[in-house]
DNA sequence: AAGCGTTTGTTCGAAGTTCTAACAATATGA
DNA sequence: TCATATTGTTAGAACTTCGAACAAACGCTT
C-alpha cells in the first residue's frame, strides 16, 4: 500500500496501460525465455491478440526476438520469443584501493571482456587514462555503436543523482564530481554508485535463476570496509541524499575498536579485513594511523592467507576468522529485525571460509534475532568469482530497460 | 525504479488508467480542498473534460461532494470540491499495559468519542468486554452504519497479514489469534498492527499539512519500549515476515544493560522510560527480575515527574535526561545513517522535555552521522495529547481508500 | 488423401480511456 | 449591450484491452 506523493505524481494516459503491460511482457519473457505468444498470453491472464501486438512492439523496439519454432503434442507449432540482452553492451568499471577493473559486458551480465590495471589516484589522469582504454576495449570487441553506458563503482559514499562521490575514503576522494568528466571522455551515459548498492543492483536486476521471487533482501560485502544495500519491494533504498543503507558503521559497541570512518565501535571495526588480520597478528588498531590503516597492501598478507592457513590446522587463524564470524551474525540480526529481508546475500573474502564459519554466524544471528522466523533468514554466499562489483555497474546501466514504469 | 515481480503482478486493464487517475484526483482533492474541477486539472495537468468525469465517478463513489460556490476575479465561479471524511468513521483501539484506550474517530483522525480503562490481560474477558464497548459507543454517536472498521494497535510484535500477536510482553500475550475473534465478536472488519508501525501510519496517511510532501520517514516510540516504524519511498516498510523496524533492540553496546526482551545492551535498554528513571534512582536493571521490570505501575513515580523535577532544578533528574537524550540522538545516528529519511518524527513521555534535551540530543545525532545532510534531517516532536497511537489504529482503517493502486 | 480436432497467431468490432477542440454557462467591466 | 474571461460539459479522434471469430499449421484417424 503506498501512498501518492501529491508533489510528484505522474498521471495515466491513453498510453500507460500499453506500457504497463509491455514491460510486464518483457520481464516474464527474460525469465521463461524461449516462450510462446499463447503461453505468455496465460502467464498473462490476457487474450492472444493483446500479446501479438505487445510482442510486435517489443521486436520493434529491439528488446526481443523470435527465435525457432518449438515443438507441441498436437496443434499448430509455437514461434518462441527470446530476450535481446547477448548484443545490449555496458561497461562496468569497479574501483578500488590496490587495482582498477574494467569490464566489458552484456545486458544478462556475461563477461566479454575484462582488464585488471593498477589505479590511478589523480583524478585528471584517472579519467584521461580510463577513457583510453574504454575506447580501446569497445574497438578490439567491435561493440562500438552497441555499448548503452558505462556503469562505476566506488566504495564510499556516493550520491547517484548528482553523481557526485561525497567521500571514498580507500581512495582518498572527496567531494568529486566525476561522472560528468568520464561522460565528456567517453561519450556514454554513465552512472556512478556505492559498491555495496550496486552489488544489491546486480542481484535485482540481472538474470539468476535462485532469486526470481526475492524482492526485499539486503547484499553485504565484507572486504576492505563493509558495503551493503538494502532492497525493500523490489527497489534499492536510496534515501533522501542518497546515502542510504550505510549499515557498516552502525555500532556494536559504542566503545569499541576505532573504524577508518573516525568513530569507534562499528560494526565494519569488527568485520572488516582489516579487523580479522588485526585479531590474528594482535595489532592494537586504535594506535595506528589513518594512512597506515588503509595501506596494506596488495602483495601482503591477506585474509585468503589467513583463511588458507586456518584450513591448514593454525588454531590462532581459525580464532580470528570464527570471532569476525561471530560479529557479523551479530550485526546481520540487527538488520533482520530492522529490514526483515527473505533473504541476505554476503560476499567478500571471509566468504570463501563459509564451510567454517557458517555454524557460528547463524549461532549469533540466532542469538539477538527476535523471532524464530527471523533467525532462519536464508544466507547465500555470492563467489568473488562473479565479480560482483562490476555486475552491479553494469546492472546500472541495464535496469532501467526492466523497471517498472513509474505511474500514480 | 522498481522492479516487477514476475511472481506477483498486475496488468493493466482498459480501466485501469481511470482507477489511477481517480485516485490521483481524490488525494488532491483531500490536499487542497476546497478545490475547483478547472484548478484540479490544471494540477493534473490533463483537460477539464476528463476532471468533470472523475469528480463525477468519485461523488457516486460517495467519496467526495459538491460544496458552495467560490469567488473569482472575473467569469464563471467555480463550484469547489470537498473530501468526505466527515461520515466515515473507524473504531481505534490501543492496548497498554495500564490502560486501553477506546477512540471513535473519522477518516481524517478526528476524534469524536474516547473511553480509557483498565487493561483486561485474559484474552476471552478482553475481547467480550471490547465488543460490548464498542457497540455502545457506536449507537451513542449514532454511528452504527458508517463504522468502516476496527484498528487494534498492540506494543509488541505483530504479524499483520495473519493478524497474529507473536508476543507483547508488556501484555504478557505470546502467539494470540485476536483479530478473527474481534471481528466476529463486533462485526467489524479488523486490523493489528505494532504500535510503532501504525503511528508511522498515521504520519503517512491522515491529513497533515506540515508532512505533505515527505514520502520517506521515520516514526520513533520512546516510552515502556521503544517502537519503530520505518517509511520508505510512501510505503511502510513490513519485510518478509511482517516484523520490520526493530529498531529498538539494535545493540548500543553489546554488553550494555539489560532489556526486557532478554537480550543486552538495546537501544531500547538505553532509552526506554525505566532506564531514565532507573538512572535517576540508581537502579540496577541486570538484578531485576523480568516481573518487577514490567512493575511500574501507574501510579508510581513517572518520567513525567522526572521531567517536573528536571524543570524545577533537580540536576540529577537532569542529569538522567540529558543521558537519555545523548543515547537517543546516538540510535537514531544510526537509523539515518541506514534509512536516510527526509525527517524523523519522535514522541513519548520524554518528548515533553524536547526544549530541555534537542541540543544533547542533536549533537549525538551529530556524532554519529557520515554526513552533514543526515546530521541535519528534521527532527518533529509528535504531541501525545494528539494520541498518535490511536489515530494509527485508525489509519490502518482509512489508508485503503486513499493508497495507489497496485499495478505492474 | 481427406477430414477432424487441437493449438498458435492474427484480425476485427465493441467497450473503455485520454486528448483535442468546440460549446454552453456564468460573471465582470467598458 | 457587447467583449472578455473563466468554469464546466460534450462530441469526435486516437489509443487500449476484451471477446470472438478466423486463418495457419500440425497430428491423427478414416
Amino acid at each position: 500500500m503506498r501512498r501518492i506523493n501529491t508533489r510528484d505524481f505522474r498521471v495515466a494516459t491513453r498510453t500507460t496501460s500499453r506500457e504497463i503491460n509491455r514491460r510486464i511482457a518483457l520481464n516474464l519473457i527474460r525469465e521463461h525465455q524461449p516462450i510462446s505468444r499463447a503461453d505468455l498470453a496465460r502467464r498473462m491472464s490476457v487474450t492472444r491478440g493483446v500479446v501479438s501486438v505487445l510482442a510486435h512492439e517489443l521486436i520493434e523496439q529491439e528488446l526481443i526476438y523470435e527465435g525457432a519454432t518449438g515443438e507441441t503434442a498436437r496443434g499448430r507449432k509455437p514461434t518462441f520469443l527470446h530476450i535481446r540482452t547477448q548484443d545490449r553492451m555496458a561497461i562496468a568499471v569497479d574501483v578500488r584501493f590496490s587495482k582498477t577493473y574494467l569490464m566489458l559486458c552484456d545486458f544478462s551480465g556475461r563477461q566479454l571482456a575484462l582488464e585488471i590495471y593498477d589505479t590511478i589516484f589523480a583524478i585528471p589522469q584517472f579519467v584521461k587514462d580510463l577513457a583510453v582504454r574504454v575506447r580501446r576495449m569497445l574497438k578490439t570487441q567491435g561493440a562500438d555503436g552497441s555499448c548503452e553506458g558505462m556503469g562505476v563503482v566506488v566504495p564510499g559514499m556516493v550520491d547517484h543523482r548528482t553523481g557526485l562521490i561525497l567521500n571514498a575514503p580507500a581512495l582518498g576522494w572527496r567531494d568529486v564530481a566525476i561522472r560528468d568528466q568520464l561522460a565528456a571522455a567517453t561519450g556514454l551515459p554513465v552512472q556512478i554508485e556505492n559498491s555495496g548498492r550496486a552489488s544489491a543492483q546486480a542481484q535485482l536486476w540481472l538474470e539468476r535463476e535462485e532469486a526470481a521471487g526475492t524482492q526485499s533482501f539486503i547484499y553485504v560485502s565484507v572486504s576492505d570496509g563493509v558495503g551493503v544495500g538494502v532492497v525493500v519491494n523490489g527497489e534499492l533504498v536510496r534515501g533522501h541524499d542518497h546515502i542510504a543503507g550505510e549499515f557498516g558503521h552502525m555500532p556494536l559497541s559504542l566503545d569499541g575498536p576505532r573504524c577508518m570512518c573516525g568513530m569507534t565501535g562499528c560494526w565494519e571495526a569488527y568485520i572488516s579485513n582489516l579487523a580479522t588480520l588485526s585479531r590474528y597478528f594482535g595489532w592494537n588498531l586504535s594506535k595506528l594511523s589513518s594512512n597506515s590503516l588503509r595501506g596494506a597492501g596488495p602483495d601482503s598478507f591477506t585474509v585468503l592467507d589467513l583463511v588458507a592457513r586456518a584450513r591448514g590446522g593454525d588454531a590462532k587463524a581459525n580464532t580470528a576468522l570464527q570471532s569476525t564470524a561471530r560479529f557479523l551474525g551479530l550485526g546481520l540480526a540487527t538488520i533482520v529485525n530492522v529490514v526483515n529481508p527473505d533473504s541476505i546475500y554476503l560476499a567478500g573474502e571471509v566468504t570463501t571460509a563459509w564451510d567454517l564459519i557458517e555454524g557460528t554466524v547463524r549461532e549469533a544471528l540466532a542469538e539477538r534475532a527476535l523471532t524464530t522466523a527471523a533467525a532462519r533468514t536464508p544466507l547465500r554466499v555470492v563467489s568473488t568469482h562473479e565479480y560482483p562489483r562490476l555486475r552491479g555497474a553494469a546492472a546500472l546501466i541495464a535496469a532501467p530497460t526492466f523497471a517498472a514504469p513509474r505511474v500514480a
